[in-house]
DNA sequence: TTGACATGCAGGTATTCGCCTGCATATTAT
DNA sequence: ATAATATGCAGGCGAATACCTGCATGTCAA
């Protein structure tokens, strides 16, 4: 897994709102996910490329139509292998902050 | 919460690399985590100046030093607000997408 | 007070990013 | 066959990014 594809993946809104529309409704055609993203298609097309290349989006040809469906592996796995680490600690760490905020 | 700043600040990993070394000892000065970092130093401030505009690490100067502690509050909240939508249907989204990959 | 140390600030540069326009190709419908 | 539709590809452009160097400021210790 390459959490740096996938975390700059989700560093645009443009990308992040793409998911939601796939989430609500897979499979979702290039035209069809445009209509909701006031931007040019060659645009869009660059965003689907780019959560594609993180695995986060896997597409299936249809005749002249393309489909999108979501891929949830890759953001399992960073939330597995990258937040649950800091969730862990999550509350001694909180401590040391406010601790030190407080003049520690 | 500014989730385009969390995950833009997470979309890098030298930074992502900082929130670890502050993980493994939380409060470490800039001098202590430049020395793990193969940089200038100038260039591990603006880094560290981006997770602070993200609200992921907080600092508490002593003298002349600059203290670094990670703030795990944001990405909790990203965590709670974005992803775990997605965990939610992950069964079903990884269903959709085997069911097309095997031409359904 | 003076020198060493820790950090801040300004600016320069090459690369990447996010958007666009224009044109090409492939598929479906008439 | 032809026209309409859905997508692909190439290139351009301004802004942001990630790195750097050089110099300034603030703090501690001798």
């Amino acid at each position: 897994m390459h959490a740096d594809k996938v975390f700059k993946a989700l560093g645009d809104p443009t990308r992040r709102k793409l998911l939601d529309l796939l989430c609500e409704k897979n499979g979702q055609t290039l035209g069809e996910l445009c209509e909701n993203l006031d931007m040019a298609r060659q645009s869009a097309t660059q965003h689907l490329g780019i959560l594609e290349e993180a695995n986060l989006v896997s597409t299936v040809r249809r005749g002249r139509e393309k489909l999108h469906f979501i891929n949830p592996v890759p953001l399992h796995e960073v939330y597995e292998r990258w937040v649950r680490k800091f969730e862990r600690q999550r509350l001694s760490l909180l401590h040391d902050l406010k601790k030190e905020l407080e003049g520690g």
